[in-house]
DNA sequence: TAAAGAAAGTTTTTT
DNA sequence: ACTTTCTTTA
């Protein structure tokens, strides 16, 4: 034991030691924080003698959640000690407690209730907008689930949010109508959605008191991770499982809020020792993870922020090489470069971890297919994920149907998935007749089945059909969900088995036989593995894995091993890569186009670029494009001004030719002459191969002038994979004589002109130029007469 | 009812 | 550009 905190340094020490009372523990990024966690609750396990039921450590995602997880488990392993505590998001941490204790809070739920996640939730709130009969113009079903998402995140049911709108605010007033409704039809069906979660059990602790004891009781420690990210809901739900003892430990980082959008509310992390008085507070400032020269460049970036205390961040590392730029003629290009550099770097270290961030999912597209084309393997975090694509929901709604056939959105979805011949008009019976008999959907199709008013023969069979395969599936998967424990217990496995099989989806898809039915087909299989490894757990039942599959969004049990990471400046929080890209710096990317203009919005951009950079360890690069395609119109992009709020001395210019960078330094007059020629990219030149690749690059720089001259030649030398490196268009003789984005132009009447915007094709091929003193214009590229300039 | 064609919206970040 | 959703047609 005395071993095991000897590895920590003083301040962490003392927060592994300091098991009683509140504790705020402000992380600096990379000060260690996973580890201090991971052995506090090992200490209070080890030392403590605390029971591991008796302690609860809450994170906002479960990849944070599982990493912890697994640190605990290792330390405790070392320690001889097997059990864990319970390490959970906030979201199941509530499924866990509403599914044992929701009926006591007595609305009508219970405890098989259905999550709804939001593709789910919009769905049900598009059908409100529909049927209450308000324009879908002016509430667009996302922005409508924003506003009662915000709404519930304020802990402010459908009557508060109705009572607060004001009598003019028309769309205000139809919101709340919508709200009330989607409330309402969420009951019926029995279902919650990812905010519910949170709100029904804080409800339900207010109201309940025999349930508040009980958790009380149990958790007598609570440790919350990524504190500055909670909102008022979450806290009042940390406040409610802390009323009995207050040994809380929180933990956070008020320069990486980076969620202020979804309801966070910093003031928990600044007000935490007023709301919990007699609260002790320990500073980690030492950082274990990054070179100084990151630290000085990320610390550079959010130092531009007002709204901020301000704190050091010290580290003993080297000070490390200096943060690498590239400027891209296109997102194409940038993304070959990255793929490009990371070959590079493997080279020399075969193993290094990569970490690609961008600002928007979108993004990833380009840097997939960039890898794939240099054959790196990849993990991507987010997006798309697994248990989003289209056949998965299928399946993952017909077992919830199977578990409660009430569940009308469920029902919907999959009613006529495989076609079966249950067309819309068939549909709009049933939904006729339901709602005038005050039924679920199931509950009308055996209505229609006894009187099929309306219906043809053949609709009332396929209902039949559809109606027996629904009971079918309930058989086995109530085997499954151990509700009765008189059949022989089925694996979870096995039930996802069949439900793909008896759905007729199996024979579908082999049937169709086309690359995309393959692809899915092998994401069935995937589902299928999934719920093995659920089985080989000896996890619970087949409602747990229908909770897992709709809360874990992301592909969370991604590979540590894999080369190259994909994802979210979001999604990195709390990781860390030797080796970082940080892409599409650009106005209007990042920071994004929505946050430009408002200063506190800009302010949490500039907290997630602090969050993206210092997730590199060695080596970072900062990229961005000067021109890329946004809707299909190619648009110029300017460098994002973040780049700008670096210390363009701590930069290296890895760009071919003139770029944003040489002109920023020029422009603040800082004379880089003496050590930018001795070290032209920082490498020296001094054997066969990388004078070729100087002279490559110069090449390249050349071809930038005059492009429709011997550009090939770069590109023809053996070591022609080098110059690709700096992400030379496709030398199309096209693409050579056309006016980019970015460039400049010169029309006989007004002169010279920035093209901003391309759009179209060959003849129709469509300029927005922008002229000094006329303005922009819009020019059919073929009828201008324009000349490069 | 299903397939083919047209129109419209899409891209902020996550559970 | 791309995908989803609505509309028309066989």
């Amino acid at each position: 034991m005395v071993d095991f905190l000897s590895s920590l340094n003083p301040e962490q020490r003392e927060a592994v030691l300091t098991t009683e009372g509140p504790l705020l523990i402000h992380a600096g990024a990379g000060s260690g924080k996973t580890r201090v966690i991971a052995h506090r609750t090992a200490y209070l396990i080890a030392e403590k003698k605390v029971p591991s039921w008796n302690i609860l450590a809450v994170t906002f995602t479960n990849k944070a959640a599982q990493e912890m997880r697994l640190r605990v488990q290792k330390l405790l392993r070392d320690q001889q000690f097997s059990s864990t505590p319970w390490v959970l998001t906030f979201h199941s941490l509530c499924v866990r407690i509403l599914r044992q204790d929701i009926e006591k809070l007595g609305q009508g739920y219970d405890r098989t209730f259905t999550i709804y996640d939001q593709d789910d939730s919009v769905r049900v709130v598009k059908n409100c907008i529909k049927d209450l009969g308000i324009d879908q113009k002016l509430l667009a079903p996302r922005p409508t689930l924003g506003a009662i998402s915000a709404a519930k995140n304020r802990a402010q049911s459908s009557n508060l949010y109705a009572a607060s709108a004001d009598y003019l605010d028309e769309r205000r007033a139809a919101i709340s109508r919508v709200y009330e409704l989607y409330e309402s039809r969420l009951r019926d069906n029995n279902a919650l959605d990812f905010d519910d979660l949170l709100l029904k059990t804080v409800r339900l602790l207010e109201n309940s008191k025999e349930v508040r004891e009980k958790y009380n009781h149990k958790f007598q420690y609570i440790l919350v991770d990524e504190y500055q990210d909670t909102n008022p809901l979450q806290f009042r739900l940390i406040e409610l499982l802390t009323q009995k003892q207050k040994n809380i430990c929180v933990v956070g980082d008020e320069d990486q809020s980076i969620y202020k959008w979804r309801g966070a509310d910093i003031s928990n992390i600044l007000n935490f020792e007023s709301k919990f008085p007699g609260a002790k507070t320990i500073r980690l400032e030492q950082n274990y993870r990054s070179t100084q020269v990151i630290l000085d460049a990320a610390g550079s970036v959010v130092g531009h922020n007002f709204q901020r205390k301000g704190k050091s961040l010290w580290t003993s590392n080297p000070r490390g090489e200096r943060v690498r730029y590239h400027q891209a003629p296109s997102a194409e290009a940038e993304a070959r470069f990255v793929a490009q550099c990371i070959l590079d770097h493997r080279e020399s270290q075969f193993d290094i971890r990569a970490a690609v961030l961008y600002r928007t999912n979108s993004q990833s597209r380009l840097f997939e297919e960039a890898m794939r084309r240099v054959g790196l393997s990849y993990n991507i975090v987010g997006g798309f994920s697994f248990y989003e694509r289209r056949e998965v929901r299928d399946i993952t709604a017909y077992l919830k149907l199977a578990l409660n056939p009430n569940d009308s959105v469920a029902l919907q979805r999959v009613i006529n998935s495989p076609p079966r011949g249950i067309g819309k008009s068939t549909i709009e019976i049933l939904e006729r007749r339901a709602k005038d008999a005050g039924v679920t959907l199931w509950e009308a199709i055996s209505q229609l089945v006894e009187q099929p008013e309306g219906l043809g023969t053949r609709a009332v069979s396929a209902l039949k059909q559809f109606r027996s395969l629904v009971k079918e599936l309930r058989q086995i998967s109530l085997a499954a969900a151990g509700a009765d424990a008189r059949h022989p217990l089925m694996l979870v496995s096995d039930v996802v088995k069949e439900t793909i099989i008896r759905t007729g989806y199996d024979e579908l898809l082999k049937l169709e036989n086309t690359d995309e039915a393959i692809a899915r087909l092998d994401n069935l299989q995937e589902l299928v593995n999934a719920a093995v490894d659920y089985d080989d757990r000896g996890e619970e039942g087949l409602r747990e894995f229908i909770d897992h599959a709709a809360l874990v969004s992301d592909a969370d049990d991604y590979k540590q091993d894999v080369p190259v990471t994909l994802m979210t400046a979001h999604s990195a929080k709390g990781l860390e890569f030797p080796l970082v890209f940080i892409v599409g710096l650009e106005q209007g990317i990042f920071p994004h186009s929505r946050s430009v203009g408002d200063e506190g919005e800009l302010e949490e951009e500039r907290r997630l670029a602090y969050v993206a950079m210092t997730r590199a360890e060695k080596y970072l690069y900062v990229t961005h494009a000067t021109s890329r395609r946004i809707y299909g119109a190619e648009l110029a992009s300017e460098p994002s001004q973040f780049l700008n709020e670096m210390p363009l001395d701590l930069i290296e210019d890895f760009s071919p030719g003139n770029s944003w960078l040489s002109f920023a330094r020029s422009s603040k007059q800082i004379n880089y002459d003496s050590t930018e020629r001795k070290k032209f990219t920082g490498k020296t030149y001094d054997n066969v191969a990388s004078i070729q690749e100087f002279f490559n690059l110069r090449g390249v720089q050349m071809g930038q002038v005059k492009r429709e001259g011997g550009l090939e030649a770069g590109n023809t030398g053996r070591s022609g994979q080098k110059s690709r490196l700096f992400g030379n268009e496709e030398p199309s003789a096209e693409r050579a004589t056309e006016f980019v984005p970015g460039s400049y132009v010169r029309h006989a009447k007004y002169g010279r002109g920035l093209v901003l915007r391309r759009e179209g094709a060959g003849d129709s091929t469509k300029l927005t130029v922008s002229f000094p003193g006329y303005g922009q214009k819009k020019l059919i590229q073929k009828y201008a007469a324009l000349e490069r300039d």
